[in-house]
DNA sequence: TTGAAAGCGCTAACAT
DNA sequence: ATGTTAGCGCTTTCAA
């Protein structure tokens, strides 16, 4: 691989003349001069180093991107928007992590995001806790978190984009509600995320705003052992799914915290005996595609998944090239999907399977 | 951030100390010294700057990785293994590229990653046009490619790791055929991968092999605008599941080219008032998680991902660190999971729903 | 057992 | 309009 003094040399000029034109400065150039380093470069094929100019600079188009687990087809989803965004859009390419929702993994991540000079990061899902990452501002990262909402009143160095939870599960409780169920139930991993929080503060709102009696929305979770959320979240739809079977006196609906422990439920059910829609509703959130295509189609609450990634880049990049752009909050709006795993709540006293 | 220097002036030695321990050099040196060196680095919270390393030695532990869509979730699944295998295993980063299988995004990617000083890449499921790998490897970059055959007789630059795709679809194929089918369909998108043109060759073998007729075991494809495989292929096998309905003949039995089509391929059936596997069996491949959640479960043949994960990474990295090994093609076997969605074929004469 | 110094490939201030 | 040069933070001979 040739570099810079070669190219100055077959070009017959300084390498700073060569710096120059890399760098755009050719205004005051005689266009001769530009025309022979131009056809030096590709005559020698020369590619800057990246790896000197972050020496030099202390800057580098990388950004770093962590996900729990990019196995799981949200974040896939979600990741895929964003580095197409950073490459397509801002020329940045990134640098992925598993976290597996380990805060040692975390921080081993921004460490060496640190030591590879990359100041840009974009931290999806994580857990509540935001120590670590305040100490990782502190250390020089420029962060962008995605699903996770400030708290209120405690200045953050961090950007926060995300969807409105509350009003996602207030949606998709609403919308239940209005076909007539009664009896609801959440169903959500155990383990707090902001957004898991947020999402059950919806639920009940919209079940007091409907008037519901005490006790008629439920929350009802599960745990997993390795709390990062793919196949694991769907086994805990499955068992909780026949954990409702059971219930003397079941809900008529369930509002799922997500896609794919929606999915899992919808199996647990029919694992008991159960049909969706005729004996018990479901809702999604998220709006993946795979949502289509399930039996019966899932009814869910969709995110405006490229929208939101776009803004995540143009976040992350703009404060790192003006950092007294100062960290703000983000709140995107979702919306109902209608499809086919909603429908009246079977009639009273009919709740048992093969009773209608 | 503090540098070397800074932790040479508070130890009182020199820089060349500091670097000799931060590389392990500690077997002269006086136990004394190696003491105040290891003090120096903690009491300044001294990290090594990989941009400086990298500019000398030539040398930065991090991987290229490139799928053709992340949000694919057998791609997620892939890259989920190979990120915590280049992590956990060799302390290797890992830069994320989608390409939307696009030669000049793959191209693109290639340049950037040299231009970062990063020498090992990994691709993924790619087309099957080689050369501008080649001409990668020619500029340095050792590779790896995933789910795609050498080309026999062919030398090749380039590792290359898969399934046993042949394998695959003829275990699908015979399983089919042992349950009584006489009438098979191979469903897929069309555009030649390699992966596909090996499992089309390993169902057409199982269908001879079985003495079934010509004319028994048909290839069936729908073509994508945008061929890289998430939501697109799940589009594919819905829209040939309307097909196959539709025919007059149709076949008993359908092998999809993977787990995703086959889940558009149930719900499509399910659109046409067919129901598997009473009136169609079909079995996928990859055995994602998501295929023990569709309805009917679905039998799928499993690839072993995160084995094949731990060879391509130990393949680049070692390769890496001695360019004297030669490139080589490593094959894994698949097994047959057998779930819910294949039965025996209907019998003969009624084969249009709701005759049974 | 430790230190001095050259240099990896660039950028940018300063000279000319 | 172009050239000279001093670093950026390390590694690594070579000397002491």
């Amino acid at each position: 691989m040739s570099t810079i003094a070669d190219v100055a040399r077959h070009a017959g000029v300084s390498v700073s003349t060569i710096s120059n034109v890399l760098n755009g400065r050719v205004d005051r150039m005689r266009r001769e001069t530009l025309e022979r380093v131009e056809a030096a470069i590709v005559a020698l094929d020369f590619r800057p180093s990246r790896a000197a100019r972050l020496l030099k600079t202390g800057h580098t188009p990388m950004l770093g991107l962590l996900v729990p687990s990019i196995a799981n087809p949200m974040y896939g989803y979600i990741a895929r928007e964003i580095e197409t965004a950073a490459q397509e859009r801002h020329g940045h390419r990134v640098v992925l992590g598993n976290t597996y929702r380990n805060s040692a993994k975390e921080t081993g991540f921004f460490d060496d995001l640190l030591a590879h000079g990359i100041r840009g990061v974009i931290v999806i899902s994580s857990l509540v806790d935001e120590e670590h990452f305040e100490s990782a501002v502190r250390r020089g990262l420029v962060m962008v978190s995605y699903d996770r909402r400030a708290t209120p009143g405690v200045a953050s160095g961090i950007d926060h984009v995300s969807v409105d939870n509350f009003e996602a599960a207030r949606l998709a409780t609403a919308h239940l509600i209005a076909r007539g169920h009664q009896r609801l139930a959440f169903v959500t991993a155990s383990g707090q995320t902001m957004s898991r929080r947020e999402k059950i503060r919806g639920f009940e709102a919209a079940a007091e705003a409907a008037g519901l009696p005490r006790g008629a929305a439920q929350v009802i979770d599960g745990s997993t052992e390795s709390e990062y959320g793919d196949s694991e979240m769907a086994d805990v739809g499955r068992r909780l799914a026949g954990r409702i079977a059971a219930m003397k006196k079941r809900p008529t609906a369930v509002v799922a915290v997500n896609d794919l422990l929606a999915f899992g439920m919808l199996a647990g059910l029919r694992d008991a005996g159960l049909a969706v829609p005729r004996d018990l509703s479901v809702v999604g959130m998220d709006g993946l595609f795979l949502s289509a295509l399930t039996c019966p189609a899932l009814t869910s609450v969709r995110l405006p998944v490229p929208e939101m990634a776009r803004t995540i880049v143009e976040r992350v990049i703009g404060r790192l090239a003006d950092p007294s752009i100062a960290p703000g909050e983000f709140l995107f709006q979702p919306e109902l999907i209608e499809r086919e795993s909603v429908d009246a709540p079977p009639p009273e006293g009919a709740t048992h399977k093969g009773l209608r």
